[in-house]
This record gives C-alpha cells, sequence and structure tokens, in this order.
DNA sequence: TAGATAATGAACGCAAGCGTTTAATTGAAC
DNA sequence: GTTCAATTAAACGCTTGCGTTCATTATCTA
C-alpha cells in the first residue's frame, strides 16, 4: 500500500534539529525573546539560516518549540518526593534540600527569569510553564502531606494549604534574592541548617503530638 | 560672585521630565528594553526625541533613570508593619494583608517580571531593586519580630530566620502563580482566610506558650 | 525688548535582523 | 548510479530603531 510513506529522499537531519534547539534555548535565555536573533542562533549551530526556518517556520514557532522541550526537560528533573525515609522528618528534609537543589540551579533560575518576562507576550506559555513545573510539584508535595495526614504523622488539614506552608517556610527569602543576583552563585547560599530550621518550624505547627 | 547661577535662560519643563519617566516605564515594562523603542517614548510623551537624548544621554540611561525613580516610588509604597496593633495575631494579619496587597499588585508583579529579566545584562540593577524592595521589606519585619521577642510575644529564636518564616509560609505558592499568570487578577486571589491560617501556623510554631 | 536656553520636527547615516528567493551541493534510499 | 529531498551560501527587500544634525520656534530672565 505504501501509505504516504516517500520512497528516495534524505532524512531529517535529527542531530541538527537537536543542536538548533540546543542553541536557541541559549540565545534566548541570554538576550530574551525580541533581542535573540536567528541568525547567531544558525551560526552557533553551524546550521544555515534556511534550515530553521524548514524546521520551524517562524522566529515565535522556535520559541515555542524551545520552550515546549525545556519543559519537558524540566518535568523529568523535578524534585523527588522519596517515601523511603522512614522518619517522617528525614522525609521533608529529603525534600527540602531536594527541591532548594532544584530550585537554586542556574538553570532553572534562568529559565524562570525569562518565562516571567515573556507571559506579557505570550500568556499561554505562562501556563504550560506552571503545569511543567510549579503546580507539579505542589500536586506531587500536597499528595505526600496528605499520605502523612492519613497516615497519622501530620495532623490532619487542608494539605493543599500544608504544602503551601511547607513550600513556603523553605523558601523563606531565598528565591528572591535568586532571582535578583548572580545564578551561578545561588545554590552555594543554601545552608542545611537553615533547610532543617524550616522543616523543624513546620513540623511544630503540623506534626501530631505524642 | 553668581556662583555659575546662568541668569538668562528657559528653565527644564520638569512636566516633561516627568511624562517621560512616566512613559518610559510603560514602555520598558511593556516590552522589555531591548524592544523598546525611545520613539515610541517620545511619541507617547508627546515629546521630541532630541528632548530625550538632551536629558537622558542614551537608551541605557533612561532605563537605568527609570528604575532608579520606580525603585524610589516603591519604598514609599512598601507594606507598613504598624504597631499600633494591641493583639500580636492582629498584628501579624495586618502585616500578611498589607503585604500580600501590595506583592499582588499588578504594578509591582510587572516591575518585577521586567526586572528579573534585565538582571542578566544589568546586574547592578538587581542589586539596586532588592536593596529597594526586598531586602528592605526583610529587615523591617526582622526587625519588628525581634521587638516582639525582646518583649516576650514571641518565643526567643533567630529574628532574620523567623522574618523569613513567616514571610515564607504566608506568600506560599502565590507569588509563582502570579508572576506565571495575567496580574490584572493576581489580587483577586488573596483569600483573607487563607492569611489567617499561614499566621496561625506561624504562630504555633513561635509564640510563647502561655 | 534682547539674550539665552529649551524644545521641536524632519531628515540623515547606520546597523541589525526577519523572512524569502535562488542556484548549487550533499547524501540517504532505491 | 539515479533520484529527490535536505541543506547550504549568498544576496535581497523590507522594517525598525538608535543616535545625530540642523534650522526653527517657544519661553523664560534680565
Amino acid at each position: 500500500m505504501n501509505t504516504g510513506k516517500r520512497l528516495a529522499h534524505r532524512p531529517v537531519d535529527q542531530a541538527k534539529q537537536d543542536a538548533i534547539l540546543r542553541c536557541a534555548r541559549a540565545e534566548f535565555f541570554e538576550h530574551g525573546y525580541a533581542a535573540a536573533s536567528i541568525e547567531r542562533i544558525a551560526a552557533t549551530a553551524s546550521v544555515s539560516k534556511v534550515t530553521i526556518y524548514n524546521h520551524f517556520q517562524s522566529k515565535e514557532n522556535l520559541f515555542s518549540a524551545m520552550v515546549g522541550s525545556e519543559c519537558g526537560v524540566m518535568r523529568g528533573q523535578l524534585p523527588d518526593i522519596s517515601t523511603a525515609e522512614t522518619s517522617l522528618r528525614a522525609e521533608l528534609l529529603h525534600f527540602a534540600q531536594s527541591m532548594m537543589e532544584f530550585l537554586s540551579s542556574p538553570d532553572i533560575i534562568r529559565f524562570d527569569r525569562r518565562m516571567a518576562a515573556e507571559v506579557e507576550r505570550h500568556p499561554e506559555m505562562g501556563e504550560l510553564f506552571l503545569n511543567a513545573g510549579p503546580r507539579r510539584m505542589k500536586a506531587m508535595l500536597t499528595e505526600m502531606i496528605a499520605d502523612e495526614m492519613e497516615r497519622g504523622r501530620l495532623a490532619k488539614a487542608d494539605s493543599e494549604e500544608a504544602a503551601a506552608h511547607l513550600y513556603g517556610i523553605i523558601k523563606g527569602f531565598a528565591d528572591v534574592e535568586w532571582r535578583f543576583s548572580d545564578p551561578d552563585t545561588a545554590a552555594a547560599s543554601v545552608k542545611p541548617a537553615a533547610l532543617a530550621a524550616a522543616v523543624d518550624r513546620f513540623l511544630l505547627s503540623y506534626q501530631t503530638s505524642r
């Protein structure tokens, strides 16, 4: 039958596709959408400008594709909420550590900055990002906390609200500082003692009295 | 002696200066630094482009001046920490309300977004913004909490850490949502009940047992 | 009123960058 | 080896926008 299968042709070079997206990412993150240059992306990716236009039809399109791809990557890197820990405190501490490590990585910080700025012109990408990152994390956290409430290690309460409280108490002012200073030094500012303090305060108000 | 005082001249039209800064603000916030257009600012401010270049020497300069001016405005609008309230809970609740109102205002959200994006190219403005806004608020909050610890209404602890915990527990996920959705609907998402819940959780772990 | 300065409008040179076209070249599938 | 799509380099038209120049007009001080 040969349902539309092309017979004699040269297949698309997937490596080039990837290179384009990778370089587009760097370019868009460094300069922002408006100031990013397709020609520079082409040069960096060692690819003809025409090839970019053949794959993605416009700058807009390329940007969308890049964001979509990045969101996919992000989904796979979210802080893991392991339930392997035996003690509740250790479990929360592990999450806190994992979350702060994730949020303070230069890649995430820069992505966050750029998305925040582009949302004005691309509201739908704000949704995309929220669903791929923050909301996903919130849902995971909420579930974990609901489980612990069910299990009796946390006092019964609104689990979504508790998740927000835990998230917030761990972050404190850190994310604000990160967003407006050098991303490459952000991770170093995470102090384990501060994480423990935050978790302990959370437990003080949520742990079942025993 | 006439120390450098000019004698016969036409004074600078301050209203025009202000209009330029106001319109520059709108333009930069809407399009970002790179895509912002001096010519559009001139048109919006009903001013000649040359006048802009006479007052501020370059686009860079205009942007800096605008940011400086905005930071000044922001300083005057920070949430007030009134110590007039009699009860500690009322005092914290008032702060929470005031803070969330401030942070969820479209102006602040857009300013935050834009600054985060421009920090890559203007690191010194990140510092400027941090000092005018977040750090200032943190210092005020820290002081208030230190006072309450001194006064015995809060348990003695690291007041700066406590300030971060209070700030974080109040914000929760809200700021993330705000930053990536429509700024004009942000304020409506602040629920008084949630503020009370956050304050109560904070008090559960910090209030002196009586 | 005279002198000095602010502000204007229009045009210019220049650079960057999007998206397109053309003709030529490469390379996998058959 | 033939075929045909993928890829390329180079050039093009077009738009936007920065920063400047210059002649002109408006407005304040003395």
